[in-house]
DNA sequence: CAATAGTTAGTGAACGATAACTAATGTCAA
DNA sequence: TTGACATTAGTTATCGTTCACTAACTATTG
């Protein structure tokens, strides 16, 4: 699924104008316009507007794919690879708002049970993956072992997306690195 | 603002249909043959598509704000009031699934600054009450102090938004109320 | 007879998508 | 080297459909 160097802006044009201005604004119109060129410009490069959330939906699940795997491959205690993860997010969202604001509104995809299907299953990703490094930890004794992985992973993933959405509704006038660390500092006192 | 009867089930329906199939498909047309009459009759209860929807963030406003209100007043311990907020909007949602998956998911409402603004108010609502609880509990020591209100209300807010927003994107395939005791147990360990 | 709540018919605008055409570039045998 | 042709990426004009919404009318009720 390889983007050319139009289709990769087609979609970034695309993540800007649903988090400027919500799904309901992402037409065919307004791509073309925030491109420079004209509507029929467009089906050159997709077939159909479908195409286009669609290879949104799957660049979403190409970088988290990317972020798992690298995280759970560095030889790092389970902490440091929770810690890493968390980071890596705020860094890249912190670079991207848009696709911030985009990625963990799920809710925004659910006129086509294609997209509801790609996000789940990134959802699912994510949780599979980290439940795994929380399943070691606590079997490596660093982390606590009275609570099981999936509601470990609950309070870690929903508090990170709690405050990304936060810093998204709040139009990004916090600096979501630092809030992040401090975020980090107080789950990882209650997760050891 | 009360709603008449035919405002409500407008309204009811509107729900539905952004939570069975996204906000693409709120429209008029759809109201009306949910409703079982015609599309101009809609006018007779709502002056505007943006009225209804203004009709139904309100909805959510009033409820929010019922819940914490009755949530404060109680003369309960600080753990107490927590968990019976939790517990409130875990047996609300599982009452009226779409609700939540609407509710929750305020990455639908960015087409309109009014209704971002109305979901901000809304979270602020919960931000802000749920703090005070917190730091009041945490001078009596009921809860951890050494952890801010701030981050513990993202790790406590935060884990039960992901775990709505999972049973939403899982076709409420599992018990959310139940699912919802085992994380505030384990909640519960992490902030006393 | 006035108010309420419904109807049918229809508005202009915007939607996603297509047809037909064109300019620029690449390929390759004579 | 060059001319014939195909490919690519753009254009304008337009399609049929759907959108939110309105005008004009009607049946029911107090």
């Amino acid at each position: 699924m390889e983007l050319t160097e139009r289709q990769q802006q087609i979609v970034n044009i695309s993540i800007k104008l649903i988090a400027d201005q919500g799904i309901q604004n992402l037409t065919i119109k307004n791509i073309s316009k925030e491109a420079g060129f004209s509507e029929p410009a467009i089906y050159r490069h997709f077939d159909s507007k479908y195409a286009i959330i669609m290879a949104m939906l799957d660049s979403f699940q190409d970088i988290s794919r990317f972020v798992l795997t690298e995280t759970e491959k560095q030889g790092l205690d389970s902490i440091s690879k929770i810690k890493k993860f968390l980071f890596d997010r705020y860094q890249r969202f912190s670079a991207n708002p848009s696709a911030a604001k985009v990625m963990f509104a799920e809710g925004i995809f659910r006129d086509d049970p294609r997209y509801s299907q790609k996000m789940l299953d990134i959802m699912h990703q994510h949780a599979s993956t980290m439940q795994n490094i929380i399943r070691e930890g606590q079997f490596k004794g660093e982390l606590r072992a009275d609570i099981s992985a999936r509601e470990m992973f609950r309070i870690i993933f929903g508090s990170l997306r709690l405050l990304i959405n936060q810093w998204g509704l709040a139009d990004c006038n916090f600096d979501l690195k630092l809030e992040g660390e401090l975020l980090w500092i107080a789950v990882k006192k209650m997760i050891t």
